[in-house]
DNA sequence: CATGTTTGTTAGTAAAGCGTACGAACAAAC
DNA sequence: GTTTGTTCGTACGCTTTACTAACAAACATG
């Protein structure tokens, strides 16, 4: 296969500019920026593009052969228009012509993969249950999902992408994830040797977190919290993610919630926001509740303390959605009602009042589309 | 085939490519990471700065001569040191040849304005009593205090930076301003058309953060908490400031701490981290205080909401640093340690355990620093 | 003094994007 | 049917940018 060229253009920051940025740097910007018109805007001409983009219909014209000697756009026919001139050539990325797998190793017990097309439609799914296995050996049934998946694709793949429990580096090491027993695994460059392709690896809230940036309706700064066996969170701040200086950013499982105490938690803590919040704990609460009225109180009780830890957040980066990721009968009624009343007592309209709280649409597949959408992005510079 | 390119690219690049990029931009960019490079690192040769920037030689010079024709480098003598070769021609940012106007609006009752050196160093300070004047009155005062502060420098001015208080967006206009009476109040193109200067302005938190980044000893990601008669934060993560949604991050002042009631705030809530933590607040409770125990249990209380305050948002960012401004005799001591106190009660050490919490040594100059250091951001791309 | 090193500059080349101009293809007006 | 105007995509030449290659100047060392 052709394969697309990996994509180095540096972000022009503002501040500390700390390596040259050369004039091809500009060039994979602007291819992207090409790729990215065409990503989300579907059907354009070349001169279409020109217009949006602001270059001119030469370089247009230079970029888009080059991306179809590459086999990334294909051209689509003419525009079937009443109008005058000459009839424009309709251009598209691409969508037939690649697969991207994403992985999922987020879930208690079962890796889930899946081959997804280029709009982040899931083709193919697979499963390997995990049988408690730990270390080397489950990290070996993660690589032999994704070879299954790779000889199931009936295309070229763009890349794989994993979104992985615990705390993941920018290089795909996985420095610790208890879960798994992992610490300090090279996750990213193992799956890169036994398959030859392009990997990205990084933590399942980050992935989810991208997959509601770009398949779900998430606008702008938001976060994502992902509630299931623990409590993590994503965070993407001007459309990039962001990581932390440990890549621990999104960590907020065992930060304490409250003054009043609390149950004790699995680190030693009370009141930690998984007792209040994590998938286990809400079923036991509902199953130990007699009635309708106690189960709500539980659900409502959950919602409290995520209002709680997020209205500092909030404060200190005035977000404009939170978005929430996990088991619908559990997060979406009475536990998002309780989080958002609770976020309005504790905050001030005038800065945070348009902030909207609700959950996903993505469903479980959430965290494998995110995975897929790495690819996108790292791949082609497109989201 | 390209693939292994892509491992070591970075795995999740800047998102949503939406200007395009021209080769002049990327001179810009090297430019200022020739300034950068100057400024950070002081005398250099042009030789050092091609490997410095790994830019050739050539490339090099032609920048260099050019900032040299702009007047912001100047050749400085020959290195003296018995190596082999042609001596080289040491070069430093013209650190004597411009100045900077920086400007603090965020105290109560007086501006404070000052002309600084490029090394944030102030060469003359004035004040202007605003005698609890409001609205355009006291926006005319600021813009006065200006005009005086360019008619007093010496030399040729780089810019002119101001921290204000209130909710600041990024073309400079102050969209609220409560304690000025300010509300969408254009002050950059009003001082920008006053003075003839380009002018940057900003929220006073902000800037402060900044001034902590560039002539404070911050590194990494971190946050400063400026506490006075309100509370306010300002963000830097990756070395670029964060300014949310609608411009309000850092608005922490009015999010409720605990959840166990506390003081009625002026904003009709009960428990906000300003009815614990602002000077005023402070001030109150150590006067109504018996004895030095008493004293100090109000600091440590204060010190403690903050510490509340902080976890959920260390947990989200997994920041490097807390760094904290203010009035050193309140806020240096039992309510630093406090806050660090409980912090680390709330956090889970393996993911936030190294954050460290102080205070800036940069005192009351802060605001005016940070502002300059806006400018020398803005302009020269430095920092 | 010859030799090797380092510095900074000159000359020429490749890449990227722009402006201008032009042929092709179409709709609308006559 | 012809003319006119519009739009699309491309060819050509120019400017900007940074690179490689080569070289003179200035110094230390043997």
């Amino acid at each position: 296969m052709s394969a697309p060229e990996a994509q180095r253009s540096a972000p022009l920051r503002a501040l500390r500019p700390s390596a040259k940025v050369l004039p091809e740097h500009a060039r994979g910007h602007n291819r992207s920026l090409v790729l990215q018109n065409l990503y989300s805007g579907g059907l354009q001409s070349r001169a279409d593009l020109a217009r949006e983009t602001g270059l001119t219909r030469v370089t247009i014209s230079d970029l888009v052969s080059e991306l179809i000697a590459d086999g990334l756009v294909v051209e689509t026919g003419q525009r079937e228009e009443g109008r005058p001139g000459k009839p424009a050539i309709l251009l598209d990325i691409n969508r037939g012509g690649y697969r991207i797998i994403g992985i999922d190793l987020s879930d208690t017990g079962v890796f889930r993969g899946a081959v997804l097309d280029i709009d982040g439609g899931i083709v193919t799914r697979m499963e390997a249950e995990t049988d408690g296995a730990e270390g080397d050996e489950v990290a070996h049934l993660a690589v032999q999902l994704v070879r299954d998946l790779v000889a199931a694709a009936d295309l070229p793949i763009l890349g794989i992408g994993i979104g992985s429990p615990g705390i993941v580096d920018l290089g795909g090491r996985v420095l610790s994830a208890p879960n798994l027993g992992w610490s300090d695994l090279a996750l990213q460059s193992m799956v890169e040797t036994a398959t030859g392709l392009p990997v990205i690896v990084a933590n399942d809230a980050n992935a989810a977190a991208l997959a509601e940036h770009s398949f779900g309706g998430a606008v702008g700064d938001f976060m994502l919290i992902r509630v299931g066996r623990g409590v993590g969170a994503g965070l993407i701040l001007g459309g990039t993610p962001v990581f932390g200086s440990r890549f621990a950013a999104g960590e907020l499982g065992h930060v304490v919630v409250g003054t009043d105490g609390g149950d004790l938690c699995v680190c030693g803590k009370h009141g930690c926001l998984e007792t209040w919040l994590s998938v286990p704990r809400l079923r036991a609460g509902l199953a130990a509740a007699p009635d309708a009225a106690a189960r709500d109180e539980v659900l409502r009780r959950a919602g409290e303390r995520l209002g709680i830890a997020l209205a500092p957040v909030v404060g200190a980066l005035n977000l404009d959605e939170v978005v929430i990721s996990g088991p619908v009968e559990l997060l979406d009624g009475p536990l998002t009602q309780a989080a958002i009343e609770t976020f309005r007592a504790r905050t001030m309209a005038e800065f945070h009042g348009d902030l909207t709280v609700r959950m996903s649409d993505l469903g479980q597949d959430i965290v494998m589309r995110g995975a897929a959408a790495m690819v996108l992005s790292g791949r082609l510079g497109v989201s």
